[in-house]
DNA sequence: CCTATTCACGCAAGAATTTGCAAGCACTTG
DNA sequence: CAAGTGCTTGCAAATTCTTGCGTGAATAGG
């Protein structure tokens, strides 16, 4: 006779009122008892009945790293789309500096039993930084999807812009166009996606991997990184962001020399509003719009507890021509 | 059961009442008591009892219309931060193409019981859209802020930039240039903010009511509406938004003319990276740093049961000149 | 030695929060 | 399609905490 939700509540001795109000975060429930609750509910193993989900919620998390570099909101317009139209809510979250870490948003958004969560540029695509909060989630099998490269070790399904590729295609433009002394400004050492275009660089004929650099993703940090490439002596200089990029002809002009005519630039993203800058960006694209849908496409088929394969969906980036690249000097 | 004030009263062998004013620090404790029942207390791990109002979260509602326009991922970033630093997380909520509603995002807030909402642009600003869900959350008197010019009617406070000052700053920075032919490209009719802008405008001298455009904010909103304000043969143009700007620049050169030399163009916001755009962006700065603090500031205070006049907190506006106006060719 | 003043503290009213009851809702089953 | 199960939620009672006020003790001054 006694079910779930009354097994629960006569175990610890309340209502089921309570019980049901600990299950869904409600005020009104003192923190020992809130403590207890969700104790037993450890012990008995409480399930909740499974429609909740589908039918009520229909929340899922988005959670990003910053909104400084136009690609993240960019991404977050593609994926909630997509869920609205799917009849998803999207929540958006992003770290802020000294504030919510992505672990606090991991909590947040189980304790909001959200359906799932997309992770786009957070902390599984540095190798250095702590994963622990997705163990959790997948503990409690909540569906998530990753964007872009992540560590090797987390079990979830990706989405990903091919960085090898992106890197070959960056090479291969300024090569094409006459230049051997060619440099790379990327983000942090432990930064995979750098990596990957790092190993797209060093194999690359006449690469020079003194000729590369580390740095933050930020407009200063392009510039700082670029600065001394300038002063090694490059024609061609690929940047891991386009704001990077943008820093990156800052140094060039504070360097007295010009964009493109003695020093090329290229981006990677194709933000927004790269064919306003000066010059014209030239950079390589990802296809946000398709892997914002692949995106939402897995993780509604995850939700729909569909099996999808823990794989890397990888999408081939495309080389958008603009001013900023222009045939070396000889 | 843990009878808890009590109990810890018993222990030391005072009233409940003594606790009580330790607990909060009230005067009228001896020194001696005090000590006595702040042992008692840490001994039998008294916890207090959730004082933070109704929700465990902390969280507040961020509700944006959109984020190609960098000026909002860029306020939702000022919001987001000062919200962390009081201890609050933020949700952020976009209206999505073809998706969810201002109005759905409202009833999901209330459901997921946020402590407070800031709207950004949203329905609030615009004279002919459906304001129901606004009187939903007076009902239910939710601590609320506005950012921007709002409809009269709805009792929230607000934070603002002065979009009349704004309007006079770009229209007096173009005479002052020498222009006399002066055109503005606002957003909707409805628009509230545009409307105080029109004001402005139609305040300075030789305004003609003729060159004014109303469009959608968007790149190719701008880029019509300054379409036919160049064959009205205007030399400058005072945009509503950033966006608006770089649509009118692209259309004066889709015209063959040159900006700044033949039509200068003037934004509005200064958001990110206006200064890499060819030609960089004169336009009017809103203080989104002071006005996100303020705006959580006086959430915050909301939250705590303050008392905040519902009035409009108006910022001045900021000229930043950059290179996309110029003299007058006589 | 008596009285005025101050201070700590408890009483009890009252404010706020927690909790259970029972009605209500969503979904399943006969 | 009605009856049943399991969960949620409005409401009011119960519990717990806060605070104004008054009492009594200690202290100081007369």
């Amino acid at each position: 006779m006694t079910r779930r939700l009354a097994e629960v509540a006569k175990k610890v001795g309340v209502s089921e009122a309570t019980v049901s109000r600990v299950l869904n975060g409600k005020p009104g429930v003192s923190e020992a008892t809130r403590e207890a609750v969700l104790t037993a509910l450890d012990v008995l193993g409480y399930e909740r009945p499974t429609q909740l989900r589908g039918d009520r919620a229909r929340l899922v998390g988005l959670v990003l790293p910053e909104l400084q570099n136009p690609i993240f909101p960019a991404f977050a317009e593609v994926v909630g789309g997509a869920l609205a139209q799917q009849g998803f809510t999207s929540l958006l979250c992003t770290r802020t500096l000294g504030g919510v870490s992505e672990a606090d948003y991991v909590d947040l958004l189980l304790q909001q039993q959200v359906s799932g969560v997309v992770f786009a540029g957070g902390f599984y695509a540095q190798a250095d930084a702590p994963h622990g909060h997705y163990e959790l989630i997948q503990e409690r099998k909540l569906p998530t999807v990753l964007v872009n490269a992540a560590v090797d070790h987390l079990g979830f399904p990706q989405v990903s812009s091919d960085d090898y590729v992106a890197a070959e295609m960056a090479i291969g433009h300024l090569r094409a166009l006459g230049h051997r002394r060619i440099g790379m400004v990327l983000g942090p050492r432990d930064h995979i996606p750098s990596r990957r275009k790092l190993e797209a660089f060093l194999a690359a004929e006449e690469a020079d991997p003194g000729l590369v650099e580390h740095t933050m993703f930020s407009l200063e940090g392009g510039h700082a990184a670029a600065t001394k490439l300038v002063n090694a002596g490059v024609t061609g200089i690929v940047c891991a962001s386009d704001i990077l990029a943008l820093g990156a002809i800052r140094a060039v002009r504070r360097a007295g020399l010009s964009v493109p005519d003695e020093v090329s630039v290229i981006g990677y993203d194709d933000s927004a509003m790269m064919n306003c800058t000066d010059p014209p960006l030239t950079t390589v694209r990802q296809p946000i719009d398709a892997m914002g849908r692949a995106a939402v496409d897995m993780l509604v088929a995850l939700i729909e507890h569909a099996v999808v394969p823990a794989d890397e969906l990888l999408f081939e980036p495309e080389l958008v021509v603009r001013a900023s690249t222009a045939r070396a000097r000889i």
